[in-house]
DNA sequence: TATGGTAATACGGTATACCATAAGATCATT
DNA sequence: AATGATCTTATGGTATACCGTATTACCATA
């Protein structure tokens, strides 16, 4: 065998639909707790009944979505709870990748994630927060990578979906001081110099850090509710 | 308010097939890496496509089956690395439910524990292995409640659906002593008697025994199958 | 017998129409 | 104002049809 096997991308409409929705509640299109109604979707999409239900089976299963038993799909709610056990287990589970990441890394991680870093770090006053966000994202994903964990990854992701609208917030917040930034350089540094232990320590820090302003904002939002 | 909610079971369809499928991969009836086909499936549920084709979404998002493009469903397989990335998962979850159990528990946990634990031991030379996996699961599922982590409860179901296989052929191994057991009343100890350390620790070895197993396992099976 | 081409088949991907039922909203009635 | 009847909305579920593509089986030919 000389020729690799050709890839094609067959991408389906149901991926298509798939991601679109997904990005839907991410940036707030869809508030949680809103009806997903089929057939306005599949007016609003372009698409048949079936590749709606579909897509909502599959995001139901990833926790996006809630069902209630004859009335149908809504966006899933998150209540401060949750949003706690999901910080408790990023923390285990990001501090666990890091430490692995910085043991076994190859030698071409340093310049990649020094890149991604300096990526970081020039769109951390971009007025799009997306791409913060995202570079964020490929930040921890070489670590993971790197680190061999690409299954925790798909945990970790999946449950960042689920806290999508706290991580914009906690970025967008004006009174916040960004001090994420502090912490990146420092998981960078303690991956690069092969320190697992600091690594962990530093990555925890860091969601630590991501958890209080999630919690402070939940808090408040509940705190309003109750008398508004 | 005197009487309580009534419990009807809006149980769909759906819910229904998903358990079933489910079911059928856990205990083997649908070996790894064959095929889903749709319409056989439909006749022999009696169902129509839609709920099937909606419960292979699910059960794909979950990881129990993959979609191969332009060909259809399959069941999920599983190789070496992912066994161990898995185990490892379970280890820091578990580990930390434990802990955080042994910690907070409230006066109740004890009798309950322990029950579990009594049946436990009850059905581990039960010709029927699928009462002592239950009865395993039950004594977990109790932990991760009292420690209030729900969601990594989740996850660790969804996990041990991947590794259904391998924790079935672990459990009948003949040749196993079954040490798992000795663990299992370490960590009831450990728990009741408030040491979270400990407790973390017996869980972790609980783990660390059954993933080697399950290493060993799959290393045969390979092994097996390059000169078969 | 090996090669190449072609037809048949199987199956997923998609769309549509239909029915039954539950939940919610509306409105009339006492 | 509580009750009851009715209407509307939307889900849950089914059946059916169509297209495109991948696989397979078959056949002809060199």
């Amino acid at each position: 065998m000389i020729l690799e096997k050709i890839e094609k991308s067959p991408q389906t409409l149901r991926d298509i639909v798939q991601a679109r929705m997904r990005e839907a509640i991410f940036d707030g299109r869809f508030a949680p707790g809103e009806r997903l109604v089929e057939r306005p979707l599949c007016e609003q999409l372009g698409v048949s009944r079936t590749v709606v239900r579909e897509t909502i089976r599959y995001l139901e299963a990833e926790g996006l979505v809630e069902i209630i038993p004859n009335r149908g799909p809504i966006v899933a709610t998150l209540n401060r709870d949750q949003a706690r056990q999901i910080y408790d287990i990023r923390r285990q589970l990001e501090g666990a990748a890091a430490a692995a990441c910085a043991q076994k890394q190859g030698r071409d991680l340093g310049p990649k994630l020094s890149a991604a870093l300096t990526t970081l770090q020039e769109k951390i006053h971009d007025t799009q927060w997306v791409d913060f966000l995202q570079a964020t994202t490929h930040f921890y994903e070489l670590i993971f990578q790197e680190a061999g964990h690409n299954i925790a990854w798909d945990i970790v992701q999946r449950l960042n979906g689920r806290i999508s609208r706290l991580r914009t917030l906690t970025i967008t917040d004006p009174t916040r001081e960004r001090p994420g930034m502090s912490h990146m350089v420092a998981i960078h540094d303690a991956i690069l110099s092969r320190d697992a232990q600091r690594a962990q320590l530093a990555v925890e820090n860091h969601i630590a850090d991501a958890a209080q302003i999630a919690n402070r904002f939940l808090q408040e939002a509940e705190a309003g509710l109750d008398h508004g």
